[in-house]
DNA sequence: ACCTGAACACCGTTCAAGT
DNA sequence: ACCTGAACACCGTTCAAGT
């Protein structure tokens, strides 16, 4: 069979025609964003995503293979801002402090901690541009290669092993010190002869998820990358 | 209202009755194990565990407030390997990276990470337990107790963070080797000018996980453990 | 007391049909 | 070329009915 052009083709589409709507990876990107940021998580659906834009739910599988290959880019656009103007100094282990915590804010903000390492490497941009300033940072601070990569899969990890576990609590800020509340009251209400420990910290227990994360990113950085241990 | 025993409560059941699969909590939680380990998480189902237990899949809802309930306790009788027989000694560091190591291949096997750490805490015994022995290792190892506090999470979020990204791989161990490959082919194929670094360390990365998970381990431990920064 | 089964309000996805 | 709408094969959960 021959591709042949009609007539009808080379017609000049009115712009009010194209003005309603016309879907495309960009505008369905958009609007799942705005329901992932607006909303909880699980409340995200391809027919809510096709009410908010207007347009039947099965309309999305012109652009998008499945819901997987939605959630990954509407990830990767996500991460923008942690990557966007970020530029590298001659101080490897500030860059890897600043990005850590870029791409973890930029993850509990979209909720698409998950979506982003569900299935390995792909071409997304922002994803490469992590990946490439991580390791150019290890590489900088002078470790060999094959520790280089285990220490970019710690961070990797860490971060966003991090934000996985935070975002349904981060999503819902306002209830989030209530919430920690309750949990701290449920630990004092333990016999103390058999939690010992725990009667001791648990008022202590749950403080700023923030604060849990830059300990533990700070400690990861200066045991391998400002003074890694020798073999 | 007055609690009064009738007659028939004093009965004896005979024992053939009982023989066919009463359903309690027990026998429930054993049945949603097994579908777990067998299979890979995401076609675990209610109606699958009817079938698994050759009942009415709403049969379920007489045992258990709802899926999140079951999935809480079939988590935390996962846990139980880890706990059991766990004996601290005068080395806290050595207890902590022990318990650890134990937690992260008690969740991997079971594809329970994220049911975990979904609500807070309970008195579910094994999350108690790695709670106790967790913040008593850090107390003994000197640390202030909002330190201890702050430092107990980082390392649960460290532990159920990276075998929550790891689980649906470790499913599959077959798999993951040839999944692994492809991965870094897919990091070869990439310009060298525009990412340098993953040129470089491509074919370095994916290594095993559990490699990984020590890297990071006993960095957190070297650091916020043995050798804490002082304020 | 405990289980059944119909029913409700959803899912992601496919595919023939429309324009 | 792109969208629609019916349909398929599922979900978790509720509730009246059975025994």
């Amino acid at each position: 069979m021959l591709v042949h052009l009609t007539g009808t083709s080379l017609r000049v589409v009115p712009k009010t025609e194209g003005a309603r709507a016309r879907l495309n990876r960009d505008v369905i990107c958009r609007a799942a964003q705005e329901l992932l940021v607006a909303g909880d998580a699980e409340s995200f659906s391809l027919r809510a995503l096709g009410d908010h834009l207007g347009v039947d739910p099965t309309a999305f599988y012109r652009h998008f293979q499945d819901k997987e290959d939605l959630l990954r880019e509407v990830g990767d656009r996500a991460l923008a801002p942690s990557t966007k103007g970020f530029v590298s100094t001659d101080d490897p282990a500030d860059d890897i402090r600043r990005l850590c915590l870029g791409v973890r804010r930029a993850l509990l903000k979209n909720q698409v901690a998950l979506s982003i390492t569900s299935q390995g490497p792909t071409r997304h941009v922002n994803e490469l541009r992590i990946t490439e300033i991580l390791l150019d940072a290890l590489l900088r601070a002078g470790l060999e290669p094959k520790v280089a990569a285990l220490t970019y899969h710690v961070f990797i990890e860490f971060t966003v092993g991090s934000a996985a576990l935070d975002a349904p609590l981060a999503a819902s800020a306002a209830s989030r010190r209530e919430t920690y509340q309750r949990w701290r009251s449920d630990y004092r209400a333990l016999p103390a002869d058999e939690y010992p420990a725990i009667s001791i910290l648990g008022p202590k227990l749950y403080p700023s998820s923030d604060d849990v994360f830059e300990l533990g990113l700070d400690a990861l950085i200066d045991r391998l990358v400002i003074a890694p241990k020798k073999p």
